[in-house]
DNA sequence: TTGCTTGCTGACAATACTTGTCGATAGCAT
DNA sequence: ATGCTATCGACAAGTATTGTCAGCAAGCAA
């Protein structure tokens, strides 16, 4: 993800408007690998804007994603996470217990889909989930 | 997936009551290679039974998940499909037009997670998704 | 700076999907 | 056959997300 100035850039040339609560939420999101949930994003927002509405961070999400500037991640926990780092492709590693995602930085140059489960099916993305525990959840089990 | 007929057994011996709404849905699951949602599901049962819930759909899915004879899947599409084939390891093919879910019966022998990200995490499982468009989606465009 | 226009904000409510509650019912072992 | 108990299905609640819309603020131009 960009800087919050450069972004400012960006979103005005894309004509989205500056406003505070999307300065508040960019802020959150830059250098920010914890992929939170826009919930979270919200209850951190709120911090600093009280009464910042959870429409308007569902709402900004979006308007980065179609900028370009964030990946929104559906890992099967039921709630969407912001990922920030659109620069270099990566994969996930979920935990199944609390959710949390952390980025795995690595190419898998073998995985591609062999010709015959290609037929007509146009392939854009290949999203890769390592699924287990976390260390935290290990040590304390539900 | 095993035969109806072994499911039955199954669910006997898991204490698991054999209930004609139960066999219609393992009916439509068996030698289903079509992963279909629960909605899905609930319309194919509603043709012979017509006063089956949706709730008893859900039911029968998640106790056949925890018999370990299905496999709950999200692959982002907001909805949960059904996965019968647990006998095989493999991945899937997501078409992000219609939802479509297609199996890819292919190991990736390099798709181990290197050590430095597996620090303190314990992976039990790797689900590879290829997203795209498939075939009768590029032909239709909305 | 000022005024204008656009489009964003946030309260409210609706939607979609899934799950909880519970009385009546039906399966299963005896 | 009988009784215990788990299931069925109607109803409604829960969770995550999105739609609506009046009012207001950002940004642009002069």
């Amino acid at each position: 993800m960009r800087t919050a100035d450069e972004l400012m850039t960006v979103m005005r040339e894309h004509g989205l408007r500056v406003t505070p609560q999307r300065m508040c939420i960019v802020a959150h999101l830059v250098e920010n690998a914890t992929h939170p949930t826009v919930e979270a994003l919200y209850d951190a927002a709120r911090v600093q804007m009280p009464t910042i509405s959870l429409k308007t961070v569902y709402q900004t999400v979006h308007d980065l994603e179609d900028l370009g500037e964030v990946r929104l991640l559906d890992v099967g926990t039921g709630q969407v996470r912001v990922d920030p780092n659109v620069e270099h492709r990566h994969h996930h590693l979920v935990c199944s217990a609390c959710g949390r995602v952390s980025d795995v930085p690595v190419e898998f140059p073998g995985l591609k889909l062999p010709r015959r489960y290609r037929l007509g099916f146009e392939v854009d993305a290949v999203d890769v989930i390592f699924r287990g525990t976390c260390e935290d959840c290990q040590e304390a089990p539900a």
